[in-house]
DNA sequence: ATAAAGTATGAAGCATACTTTATACTTTAA
DNA sequence: TTAAAGTATAAAGTATGCTTCATACTTTAT
């Protein structure tokens, strides 16, 4: 169970933007009983493998709101077993989608390249 | 030589985002020579073009800022010919990092698939 | 000729995703 | 023990990328 900072090292995401994403839902850390003294927020492994999974799917275009959708899919209770399955399905094929026009931009590019090669002098 | 319009129809952007687009610099229209009753602006194949660029681009998740640096690697006249190159290179690059993390994260959710299956009953 | 549709422009509004600020309390290290 | 560093919370501010609105003029179709 860690705090915040270590969190913050561990997954690369600065304090403020891991609480915003506390805050809009994506995760949920929990207060230690029995500690009176302090209102401190702990985290476990699960929010690490949370907060990776929120970096990397933001870095290929995913929004906020679909990265929730992916991680409810993942351990959300109240969503059945098949939902899930269509959900992290339905993901698989937006990612495919991704790709490919990915490699349609790079087409575009070495297109690109090509006419800077032969005009631009 | 098309009007507002006939761009939009052709790239199925909507024409105030075509005006934004062209408001942030991505590309230039003409005001025809010789006309004086109206004030209209006329774009030629190249923003065509230019456009379809733009909503491939966007749709993996360049900024509009990354896809202006494209655009004038690709047609501004000011740009030498190596920096054009290379500007071309780093975006293919990037486009290449872009499709690894793809793939990383759709190994995350075939994991995630599997943790569903099982242990989500 | 006139109503409908198209074009131009500037400004305001909005959604997403943060980032910064302010304030206050807690823990830790010298 | 006290100054520095860490934590919590709410609220305001910022950047990006549009979208809508208001107003006004132009073209087109009937």
């Amino acid at each position: 169970m860690k705090l915040i900072n270590q969190l913050s090292k561990e997954t690369g995401l600065p304090i403020a933007t891991i609480r915003f994403y506390e805050k809009s839902g994506l995760f949920k850390g929990q207060k230690k009983k029995g500690i009176t003294t302090n209102n401190y927020t702990y985290y476990d492994d699960e929010v690490t493998e949370k907060l990776d999974l929120i970096r990397d799917a933001k870095s290929v275009g995913f929004t906020l709101s679909e990265i929730k959708e992916l991680i409810d899919a993942w351990y959300n209770k109240r969503i059945s077993k098949p939902k899930k399955m269509e959900i992290l399905d339905a993901k698989l094929a937006q990612i495919n989608d991704k790709i490919k026009e990915l490699n349609a931009v790079k087409k575009q590019i070495n297109y690109l390249k090509r006419e800077v090669e032969k005009y631009d002098c």
